[in-house]
DNA sequence: CAGCCATAGTTGCGTACTCAAGTGTAGCGC
DNA sequence: GCGCTACACTTGAGTACGCAACTATGGCTG
């Protein structure tokens, strides 16, 4: 029957701190950005990783893996940012099929400030929380989980040259 | 300026890893969960909370804080549950501002199936990538992290008795 | 009792996504 | 060259939320 089971054994308390955990910080650091620079944590996220990507572009596909969205989600997150000046799209002369997503230079202004913001929250409701070893301690066992389907894929920078 | 800046220091390595894994874990169990039993993970997480609950129900806006959403996202989620059978809305003798979300028995049944499918997810995931002591140290780490903006506020099971 | 603020819940509207279906290009076997 | 599958990306439709504004009730103070 199951019907008494669902279990909620031991093990899982840590499972059930995840989820919690994350839906709450993100859901304030989102709020955060949002008010104070009218970018989402992914908008961000996304401005982030083209900083420090080669020449401050990537391929949309690879964008994509990196901030955990479908190809569509990456297609209109980037049609916001496109259209608020931070990125711009670029082609590829090697292979038409793909374009880049590059950043201005407003955009790297624009990352610059949010950043302020960005790492006074996460460190107030994240970083602050733990002593410098529980922090790499940390790191260690959240890195090993898996980041698609696929599971980690960690460089992928080989674009079309 | 700070444009050279945006730094990705050591310390901020367990957050990235964090927030990436929280993606894509919860985006292949939401997956499951929804290809297998037509429920989201949030529904499931509800069905859950109830079943624990004394006498299987819970005020609305209680659940809401344990799911972490807010109380329109609650409304909205439970609107799915009641159409679909699985839980059914009761009124507080004592306060008639509340209402209650109980569990009925359609509900626990279907909890109990999607819970096959929703823990083979969580261990093939999350806790199969650890020891057990490992899970314990996560549990404690991962349980210092906030809640709420107002911190954790882990009993509130006095509802109007 | 009246007046007032706090609380529980709902609703309108906007947004950030997803999935499925489509377009255009690349690279392959023949 | 002609098809064929694989890929990068876009588009249409649908969904799961959040925020702000609302209603209704409760408890408090005079």
């Amino acid at each position: 029957m199951a019907v008494a089971a669902i279990p909620a054994p031991r093990q899982l308390e840590s499972w059930v701190s995840f989820l919690r955990a994350h839906a709450a910080i993100t859901r304030e650091l989102s709020a955060q950005l949002q008010r104070e620079h009218d970018l989402t944590l992914n908008d961000y996220e996304v401005l982030l990783h083209l900083s420090h990507a080669e020449d401050g572009r990537m391929r949309r596909v690879d964008l994509a893996e990196r901030v955990v969205l479908t190809a569509s989600g990456i297609t209109r997150l980037l049609e916001g940012l496109e259209r608020a000046g931070y990125v711009c799209k670029e082609s590829c002369a090697a292979d038409a099929r793909v374009s880049y997503a590059a950043l201005t230079d407003k955009g790297r202004k624009k990352l610059g400030s949010a950043a302020e913001t960005h790492l006074r929250g996460v460190d107030e409701l994240f970083v602050s929380r733990y002593s410098g070893s529980e922090l790499t301690a940390l790191a260690e066992l959240l890195g090993r989980l898996p980041v698609t389907g696929a599971d980690c894929k960690p460089e992928s920078d080989t674009p079309c040259s």
